[in-house]
DNA sequence: CGGACAGTTGACATAAATCAAATAGAGTGG
DNA sequence: CCACTCTATTTGATTTATGTCAACTGTCCG
C-alpha cells in the first residue's frame, strides 16, 4: 500500500514507448525542442496514483504494468471504469476538466511517465500531431466504453467474463502465460458482478480446462471454447 | 417509416442553434468565410439517418427532436448506446473512422443540419475553436458513457429507470410536460432490461403517482420520489 | 368494424446476489 | 521449519431480481 515512488527526469528520445506515445509523430529535433518536464515514476501495486476529485495537474503514459480507473459509489461499492495496459494514457481528462474523473490505482508495479497538463495543453495547441494523437486515443476510449455498455446491457455473466479474459490476453500478445494481477473483486467491479459469482465462473472455466491460474499468472488453454461462450 | 426528407441550404448566421453549435466561438465574418455546404434536413420519426457500417460522409447537428444511436447484435437484439437531444452532434466518429459506428434512428420528427465530413476536417485543422468544440463534445460523450457503465454495472432496474427519467427531463428544462417518444422497448434497449420489466416498473411509478403519461408526453409529478429511488 | 401493435399483467423459469461457512494460500514471527 | 494469522477464494443454501412465455387490453387507424 505504500508508494514506493522513484522519480527521475525522463529521456523521451530513447524511450522504448516513443513510437506508441502521443509524441509518435514528432521528429527527434521537435522532441528535444519541447522543453517539457517529463518525469519517470515507478509505483508499487496497490498505490493510488490520483483520486477522483483531485485537482488535475498531471497526465501520465503507462509504460509498464496495469492500472484500474475506478469510480466509487456512495454505498461503498465501486465500479472499475477502465483497465489500462502498457501504452495507454491516463489523467488526460484534466485537459478540459479541473478535476480527475476517476481514481487511478496500480494493479501491479507500474512505470509511468508524468506530463505537466499545462505544458501539455500549450504543446497540443502548437503541434497538430500531438493534438491529433490525443484526440484519437479519446475516440478509442469512447468506442471501448460504448462496447462495454453493450456488453453490460445485453450479455450474461459467463459471456462477459469470457470476453474479458480474451481481451486481457490481447494486451499481452505472444505470451503464453499472462500477468494477471486482478482479484475476483476487481473482476466483479469491472464486470458488474458479485465476487462470488465471478469466483464460481472462474472455477468452472478452470474445471473445464479452459484456464490455468497461479499467483498472478493466467494461462488461457482453450481460447476457442472461451470465444464460443463469449458470443452466447 | 418513410423518409419525409426536406433539404435546403442552411443559413448558419441566423441559426437559433448557433451559440450552442461547434461554430459557437466564431465571429459572423468567420462563419461567412467558411464556404461550407451546410444543409438543413427534416426527417419523420422512425427514419434511419445512417447505418452502422455505412461509409461516413456526413456529420450532423441535431436542431430539434430526439435520436437514438443503436448497436445491433447478431441475435437480433439491440442496445441503444446513446440518446441525443437538441444541440447534440452525431456522425462525428467519421472524422477518424471510415464507417459509422452506430445506426442513427429518429425517435420523433427531427431537424438536422448536415455537414460534409471532409470539409469539416479541413476546417477543424484551420480553426482551433472548432476543433476545440468538437473535442469537448467528445469528452462529454465519454463521461456520459462512463457514467452509464457505472449505472449498468451497479444499479438495479428501478434505480436505472428513475435516473434515466430524471435525466431525460433535464433535456427539456422549464417544461412541465415532456416530449417522450420512447417505446417500452426503446427504454429496455437503453437500460439493458426486458420490455416487460420496464413496463412493470413504469406502471408501478404511475400507480404511485410519480408520473403521468399520455401519447408521447410524460409528466414527472414527483421528482423527489424518483430521485430517492434512483440512488438506492 | 377489424387489424395491428404497444402496453399490461400473470405465472413461471432462470440468473445472479446474498449470507454463511469452509478452505486454501501467503506472509509473519518464533 | 513450523504454527499462526490474515485474507482471498471457493462452495453451498437460499433469496431476490429479472427474463421469458403467454394471455389479455387498449388504442390508433384504415
Amino acid at each position: 500500500m505504500v508508494a514506493e515512488e522513484g522519480a527521475k527526469k525522463s529521456n523521451c528520445l530513447r524511450c522504448a514507448m516513443r513510437a506508441r506515445s502521443i509524441f509518435a509523430g514528432l521528429s527527434g529535433e521537435e522532441l528535444c525542442a519541447l522543453g517539457m518536464d517529463v518525469i519517470d515514476l515507478e509505483f508499487a501495486g496497490g498505490t493510488t496514483i490520483y483520486r477522483e476529485g483531485d485537482s488535475a495537474s498531471y497526465a501520465y503514459t503507462l509504460r509498464e504494468g496495469a492500472i484500474k480507473l475506478v469510480k466509487s459509489l456512495a454505498d461503498g461499492r465501486a465500479q472499475i471504469v477502465r483497465l489500462l495496459h502498457h501504452g495507454d494514457l491516463l489523467g488526460f481528462e484534466g485537459l478540459h476538466r479541473e478535476q480527475h474523473q476517476h481514481t487511478a490505482i496500480a494493479l501491479s508495479t507500474v512505470k509511468l511517465c508524468r506530463l505537466d497538463l499545462r505544458e501539455l495543453d500549450l504543446l497540443s495547441q502548437r503541434l497538430p500531431a500531438v493534438r491529433e494523437a490525443i484526440f484519437r486515443r479519446w475516440q478509442r476510449a469512447l468506442e471501448e466504453a460504448e462496447s462495454r455498455i453493450v456488453d453490460l446491457g445485453t450479455r450474461r455473466a459467463e459471456a462477459r467474463l469470457a470476453t474479458f479474459l480474451l481481451q486481457w490476453a490481447q494486451a499481452y500478445p505472444q505470451r503464453r502465460s499472462l500477468p494477471f494481477p486482478l482479484t475476483r473483486q476487481d473482476l466483479g467491479e469491472f464486470l458488474g458482478l458479485s465476487t462470488e459469482h465471478v469466483s464460481r465462473i472462474m472455477a468452472d472455466f478452470k474445471r473445464r480446462n479452459w484456464l490455468r491460474e497461479s499467483r498472478g499468472e493466467l494461462e488461457i488453454l482453450d481460447p476457442k471454447a472461451l470465444g464460443a461462450v463469449s458470443v452466447s
